[in-house]
RNA sequence: GCUCCCUUCGUCUAGUGGUUAGGACACUGGCCUCUCACGCCGGUAACAGGGGUUCGAAUCCCCUAGGGAGCGCCA
């Protein structure tokens, strides 16, 4: 039998890291096992569904490279198969009319907490004598007694008592079908053979083996999967920064870092770190995953990210790395080859937003001196070897990097002066910051002309503040 | 309240009766060095608590504590 899994969010919202990395377990299991990934949108909560929010998780699903096999599939789509399906557990008498009132189960309710048991609806209605004519809901017959035991892959064995289930809704007075019924009905629909989740749905786990029992099927498999928590142990939320997949490439995050900072959140494989795309599939294995929920820890994600810049092609970097020059307004057409700078910074950013505008001196003129970097560097001592850079950097046939590192020791040591006195004044001169590449490569991307023009607005700066001490 | 689940460094984790409890991020000392970063070498830091079982327990059992989820005409 050919696996196939699924990912099944309802759309209230954007596609966030705990359902993501729900999405890519369900996802790399399929692909290990050979099988199918469907995706499933649940939607029947017509109130909250939204367009956009499905707009969002398919963006989400395409930027992560979570390509499915079957779907998107719509619940709202298929209202008559699960129409089809409660008309006959009800002709069965597997399920039943009720008319109780709202206020009847509030009673209820409160009444059953106040001797401390579990609130559960009392089955008043179970005797059949609700007609159709009237409103109504239809309620599943849950087993009476016995128990429902869930063989869970990462869970174990979970054992429910019957007697703590009660008859759960499945159509709604409006005659719309609820979760645990069209789930069931679509999981069993789509030959969803392991169904792999939060485990929020633990406990409706067992309900929703009732119903399939009622409907003669057998079970799949299930995977609960522990949540996602935020860096402070407390449940993820935007407070914790980030929770949206795509704010992450909005953040200048690449897509295999997130995968990668994902699949190593309650599942590892001996020491192992870093993961590409073929290592999770080929090593990942279900039945290995946590049951305890982990903190999301995004030091840890920049530090993959900053491995993963690293290492990839400069021009796949140059091209991710662009509309980040653009939220800059910098065109990155309108100076040095962007793939050169980004060679030259690879090893310098954590994300792609902090490449952007560690390099925007390459393409414009600083607005200021940073503060200390200036305090620091550009002081009376530095105006000398300044001077002599200017002159030289104007007269070098040749402005390419090995001729430019040359040129700044040359000047060094004609001054008797240590390399750092020199290269130091330089850079903070050219770039406005104490930080920069190599100050041959610096000069080089920068250009002659801007070289120059930046060393005199340093010099006059130089100048100014010797006058006012 | 009831049911179910969880518990190793700050964080992610390795570990399945015998280990100086390992790795990674973060933090930190040093090296490299024109700056920053990268890289390299080193350091701090954990078995929630208590009882058992056993020659021996992070590992098995029980209790306690703490945390989480569910108990909707939400999914």
């Amino acid at each position: 039998m050919t696996v196939k899994t699924r990912f099944a969010p309802s759309p209230t919202g954007y596609l966030h890291v705990g359902g993501a990395r729900t999405a890519l377990f369900s996802w790399l299991h399929a692909r290990k096992h050979g099988g199918k990934f469907v995706l499933r949108i649940e939607d029947t909560d017509l109130e909250r569904s939204t367009q956009a929010s499905i707009n969002a998780i398919l963006e989400g699903m395409t930027w992560l490279g979570l390509v499915y096999d079957e779907g998107p599939f719509y619940q709202t789509h298929r209202f008559d198969r699960y129409d089809e399906v409660i008309d006959d557990l009800l002709a069965r008498g597997l399920a039943y009319r009720c008319n109780c009132t709202k206020e009847r189960i509030e009673t209820l309710r409160e009444e059953q907490m106040q001797r401390k048991e579990k609130p559960r609806y009392d089955g008043h209605c179970r005797g059949g004598a609700v007609t159709a004519g009237e409103p109504h809901v239809i309620r599943f017959r849950n087993p009476p007694d016995g128990s429902v035991m869930v063989d869970d892959l990462v869970r174990g064995r979970v054992v429910f008592s019957n007697d703590e289930l009660d008859d759960l809704i499945i159509r709604r007075t409006d005659g719309s079908p609820t979760y645990n019924l069209t789930v069931v009905v679509d999981d069993l629909d789509m030959g969803i053979n392991i169904v792999i989740r939060g485990d929020d749905h633990l406990n409706n786990t067992p309900r929703q083996i009732n119903i399939l029992m009622a409907l003669g099927a057998e079970p799949p498999h299930y995977a609960h999967v522990p949540m996602i928590l935020g860096d402070d142990g407390s449940r993820l939320s935007k407070r914790h920064g980030a929770v949206s997949v795509m704010e992450y490439r909005n953040q200048g995050i690449l897509p295999e870092a997130l995968l990668n900072y994902l699949v190593r959140l309650g599942w590892s494989h001996g020491d192992q770190e870093i993961f590409s795309l073929d290592e999770m599939v080929e090593l990942f294995d279900i039945s290995n995953v946590n049951k305890a929920a982990s903190a999301f820890n995004n030091e840890k994600l920049l530090w993959l990210n900053q491995h993963y810049i690293k290492q990839d092609d400069p021009a796949r970097i140059a091209r991710l790395l662009s509309p980040h020059m653009g939220e800059l307004g910098i065109d990155p057409a309108s100076g040095p080859d962007l793939v050169a700078v980004v060679a030259a910074q690879q090893e310098r950013a954590r994300t792609l937003v902090e490449m952007a505008a560690i390099s925007a001196f390459f393409y414009q003129d600083y607005d200021d001196f940073e503060p200390a970097a200036a305090k620091k560097n550009l002081k009376a001592a530095a105006r000398e070897p300044l001077e002599h850079l200017r002159s030289a950097l104007a007269g070098i046939p040749e402005w390419e990097p090995e001729g430019l590192h040359q040129l700044v020791k040359d000047v060094a040591m004609q001054l008797d002066l240590k390399l750092g006195k020199v290269a130091q004044p330089l850079r903070v001169a050219v770039v406005g910051r104490a930080a920069s590449p190599g100050i041959d490569v610096t000069l080089h991307l920068v250009g002659r002309e801007a070289c120059l023009r930046r060393i005199d607005r340093a010099l006059e700066y130089i100048q100014e503040r010797t006058q006012e001490s």
